[in-house]
DNA sequence: GTCTATACAACGATAGAC
DNA sequence: GTCTATCGTTGTATAGAC
């Protein structure tokens, strides 16, 4: 019946995330997919064709699943303190679930195969649209972006997370070192937006003229 | 002789990378490196005894080559505006010789691999340290940053371009974005050092205030 | 040091029974 | 839909001739 295939899919979904996170992409193959997930080796190409097809629908299904929970809370901050707050605690629990490992995983196999790099980009807009439209909420009168500017900040900021995420991966300490300097920086901005109106005016005007 | 022997240990090390580069970490055996190198197979397990220790040996080695031609250029650096081009001028080229690919490919390996993560950490120091000592040349007597801070912000600048270079990586155009923005958000730290003495106090006692 | 030859494991993928 | 069985390929690694 229907129910035991979606079960299977499920599962198989289930286990190429989990088999990546694991044994990384290179312990990653039909076979020890299968075995996480309980299933028979066959299955994986009956379902999904190929290994390939099987982590480009696990990249979108799993993010999907990931960002949901953080919409809501999203969409309620008031200030880039509290976003800063917030990235801090998605960072966190990213990490505590293993998904930095999965993400790294994707990144560095997407750079062979295009379909699994356009999943990939797909996967990160699930974070970067939200983002995108707090952060268009929060700059929209500051001196520091233009609106035409947010959103190449809202990119940066999730590249600059990635790689905070992958610097962590081979160096710990000096994963949290960069994390508590982003953090002290990210004040600037606050401070930038504290100013007064003559402050405010002059430093947009700077900032025009400089780009 | 002698000649033959590193001769040989050299292909295989510039083979390792230049598969890494174009087949990715799946596609990067024994014997698709030996065949880049155009040497026998056997010789990858005679030389560096198996895969794994031929790529750390590798990424240092490369690492080592790409960083020397930058050192005395970073030294000259007077601004972090210098400072910044220096930086695109670096990106741009390291792009260009495909080198952000492999380094997708170390990051992403060293998950599964605790030597890999040490020989990956070892060759971004070798970025990071000559960037740590030009910022503290930059910073030594700027609001921004607390002369304990510049050992954070040099692995930030080190993360924040790892991401940006993986993000490229699926996503081209909001790569571009995503560096554009970060250059005129550095513009914000020259407009602080550009400050006069009554506005630098106020500044860096407000940022002290909230660490 | 380098080559050929080979052992053996794991891989992707399919055919066919159930 | 799921399983067993199996094909051919590719992987790591080694032994032994040169």
């Amino acid at each position: 019946m229907m129910v035991g295939m979606a079960d299977t899919r499920q599962r198989l979904i289930h286990g190429a995330i989990a088999t990546l996170r694991e044994r990384g992409i290179t312990g990653t193959s039909a076979r020890t997919i299968a075995a996480t997930a309980g299933v028979n080796q066959a299955l994986v190409f009956y379902h999904f064709g190929s290994v390939p097809e099987l982590l480009k629908q696990a990249c979108l299904t799993a993010t999907e699943f990931r960002v949901a929970p953080f919409l809501a809370r999203m969409e309620q901050v008031r200030s880039l303190r509290e976003l800063l707050d917030l990235g801090r605690e998605i960072h966190a629990e990213e990490r505590a679930a293993g998904n930095v490992t999965v993400r790294a995983q994707f990144l560095a196999g997407a750079h062979a195969d295009p379909e699994l790099a356009e999943a990939t980009a797909a996967a990160l807009r699930l974070w970067i649209e939200p983002l995108e439209r707090t952060l268009e909420r929060l700059l929209s009168d500051s001196p520091v972006a233009e609106p035409a500017d947010v959103h190449g900040i809202a990119r940066a900021v999730a590249a600059a997370f990635i790689g905070l995420e992958l610097f962590e991966g081979v160096d710990p300490e000096g994963g949290r070192a960069a994390l508590d300097a982003l953090e002290r920086l990210a004040v600037l901005a606050e401070v930038v937006d504290e100013l007064g109106p003559v402050a405010r005016r002059a430093l947009r005007a700077r900032l025009r003229r400089s780009r």
